[in-house]
DNA sequence: TTCGCGCGATTACGAATTCCGATGACCGCG
DNA sequence: CGCGGTCATCGGAATTCGTAATCGCGCGAA
């Protein structure tokens, strides 16, 4: 009843030879079978395609209009065939991978790019939150991994180091006097209007800690727990901030923003991968780890300190 | 090994459908039909076009690609189904057949045009030509049939009358002093610059006798077998012809020349269609003789004479 | 004219494919 | 834990497909 490409496929090779037997032959099939095909097509569609009289076989007007038709047929097959081609090799199934905000700004989108060109036919999944949804989400295993700040060991979560970055100083490229790059030293540091995440982010506890006891002075604190407002905020401002270097290896506004690494003592943010317990990493999401971490340390070595000798 | 449209169709419903089950119920099959034919597109390409896994089927990105592409393919098809479905109904076969241009100047155009349109199946050939050469066409079995004037039976060659048309006088409107269309009495005609065919064509002694019988003075007489030629030096000259009416009936050149069939008495054309003695014709050939008779008739009834009474 | 020769149509039969129904595994839900 | 839904799988039936052999026809050579 329904046609089939072989029938085209055939009637095209007749109409191009000119002849079932030499179409035949081209597709490695047998003068019958073309004739039958052919046959088949004419019965469905109530009229000749090819006049076969005086020995010769040569097309119709219908045949003609056909044959015009079976070619975009046969096209657009091998196009559909070509396009998914474009998918093989490389690993398939889904990932779903939860990340902080600390990991969407720099790395993840070399390490997608790398990804999806990879693993063409893998679909991914990123969630940005921040480390008490991750968790849970990793718990409800809903991910496949998330990177949060390092925490304490949590009940069905699996967790091992991820990176270490060292914490910067983020100001205002026209109201702070230092050079952008350069460590500074915590004595060099004057009275801080100092932006801060909220209580419920594990870095505030450190980052209190650390100017606690270094001694610097904070002239004033603001809790903002909207990365996106912080940045915009240090830049246009006296307000200074102390943010994962990961994250600002690359500044999406250059000139902005002056970012120093803390130095003298340094101080720096464990990044964690959490699993779920029960499951081990799958293939694809393997890869894609190594791939965050190998952009990781690709940015973090952003911050390398040169050392003395 | 190459890929059948039913895979196309099967995956195409499973895509839309978001379900196996469902795409076999829409195409007619069963779910392990579907599945089958997927699982064989999944192997052709190595690469997974649904993800099966949590009870439902979604698909990869290759099979998003793959679907996108296959909708040109059936569209494709389709097209190609439509396109010869508009050559349904009418007759089929081959027709070849020869005319004299006095056929081919009025009335070949519209009756083509309503047999393309009645057998768009049918491959008709037309060709042109001098009566001596249309008959041993049709005597060869060349021709289905052929209109030439009126001649003495031809071994091989089957004849009878196709039509009879008056034979009109012709001259350019600059020079002749009468009224487009109406009838010309002989007597009224002065010495004439008369244009003829050559005595190979049949038309020749008929005309000659005419004036010669009717005692019209020819003052001077030119040979000349190119009909577009004479039409032309008829038409910008004081010479004028006596051609057949059924190809005057439209001047393509309109206000050019002056027709006025000759009356007092008439003088008129025999045109007889050929074909070979051992055939019959056609339905094809009947069906486009048919045409050819019913637009000679419209075209003759240019020149009919309005009775008295 | 007659005789091959080439080409397509037709037929019958064996092979391959497709299709179907039943069964099994899996998942979410109650 | 059973229930209803899904898809995968399997064996056999039905269909399609390819093949070989044969026939008819037109053409060209003898």
């Amino acid at each position: 009843m329904a046609g089939s490409l072989q029938d085209i496929r055939l009637f095209v090779a007749a109409y191009e030879e000119r002849s079932f037997t030499a179409a035949a032959q081209r597709e490695n099939a047998t003068q019958s079978g073309v004739s039958q095909h052919i046959r088949k097509l004419e019965e469905r569609f109530r009229l000749s395609l090819f006049s076969r009289d005086k020995g010769r076989v040569c097309p119709t007007p219908a045949g003609d209009s056909y044959y015009r038709a079976c070619l975009d047929v046969l096209r657009a097959h091998d196009a559909a065939t070509k396009a998914v081609q474009g998918f093989v090799g490389g690993l398939e199934g889904e990932l779903v991978v939860g990340l902080m905000p600390t990991m969407t700004r720099c790395v993840l989108a070399p390490a997608l790019a790398r990804f999806t060109e990879a693993h063409p036919n893998a679909a991914i999944r990123v969630v940005e939150g921040y480390s008490a949804a991750l968790t849970q989400h990793v718990q409800a295993a809903e991910l496949d991994f998330a990177i949060v700040p390092g925490t304490a060991g949590i009940a069905g979560v699996k967790s091992r180091l991820f990176t270490r970055t060292p914490e910067v100083l983020v100001a205002s490229v026209r109201h702070a006097g230092r050079r952008n790059g350069e460590p500074v030293r915590t004595r060099e540091l004057g009275p801080l209007r100092l932006v801060v995440p909220s209580r419920a982010n594990t870095r505030r506890l450190s980052i209190e800690s650390y100017f606690a006891s270094n001694g610097i002075a904070i002239e004033r604190l603001l809790e903002l727990d909207a990365m996106l407002g912080t940045l915009d905020l240090v830049g246009r401002s006296e307000w200074v901030a102390v943010l994962p270097g990961i994250m600002m290896a690359a500044d999406p506004e250059p000139g902005m923003h002056v970012i120093n690494p803390l130095a003298d003592p340094p101080l720096t943010l464990d990044l964690v991968l959490i699993e779920p317990a029960r499951r081990i990493l799958s293939p694809l999401a393997s890869a894609f780890l190594g791939l965050l971490q190998e952009e990781a340390a690709r940015v973090n070595a952003r911050w390398d300190v040169p050392r003395p000798g």
